[in-house]
DNA sequence: AAATTAAATCAAAATAATTTGATATAATAA
DNA sequence: TTATTATATCAAATTATTTTGATTTAATTT
């Protein structure tokens, strides 16, 4: 059987290439609550120009963020969708499990 | 503020970078509800057994996977706790949307 | 004890990802 | 129109990961 929803494998290795590394996770946690320019985000994470807009580009072309240009600045923000596709596929194997009882639910 | 709990960032970029291999994926979706030896995942995936070996290897060290010995078999398990760690960081930006509304509960 | 088997490890080769510094592009301001 | 600013892109250098085949280890069987 070869799955085709959101939870199927298909992508998710390279989505989570895109979690795999510490820049990029600082730079999702900066979008967490609100959209940044390119400019916020570099002066929050002290890197270089070029450096950032690799990282972005890996995490805009995995899908996790999405961007918009405003002037000459270009606000990025998560995509909260895919996010969501991760999570479910992660949790998944919980619901799956013969052993741990399902999570204590806070929604 | 640095965190220090379960939702910290610290060791997720290379718990996500264990999962960003698609033979990882795949053996995680092995041992999704059963605990299996490497012959039997060396037999499912195909691939040769150094190879496997190194991927058990890296899914190990980032504690996505336990294994104990019987007789000259090595058992490979899904280790929960660390893939509902992950789940937790990601439900974290869900939750902190202001966007889209919490997920519906199914558990 | 010798042979077999399951799995890990190792080193070399092959691939892939990241960093760096320079240059390009496109929007705005002077 | 020229200068400035924000960001992207490119190529080269660097670094990291993965694959491969050979060897090792340890348990079991003969």
């Amino acid at each position: 059987m070869k799955l085709t929803g959101p939870i199927s494998s298909i992508n998710l290795d390279s989505s989570f290439h895109a979690l795999s590394d510490p820049i990029r996770l600082q730079v999702l946690n900066l979008l967490r609550d609100q959209e940044l320019c390119v400019c916020d985000l570099g002066e929050a994470l002290e890197i270089g120009q070029s450096k950032l807009s690799f990282h972005l580009k890996v995490l805009k072309e995995a899908q996790l963020i999405q961007s918009h240009q405003e002037g000459r600045w270009i606000y990025y923000r998560l995509n909260l969708t895919k996010l969501i596709v991760l999570e479910e596929y992660l949790a998944q194997f919980r619901r799956f499990s013969p052993i741990l009882p399902p999570r204590i639910c806070q929604d």
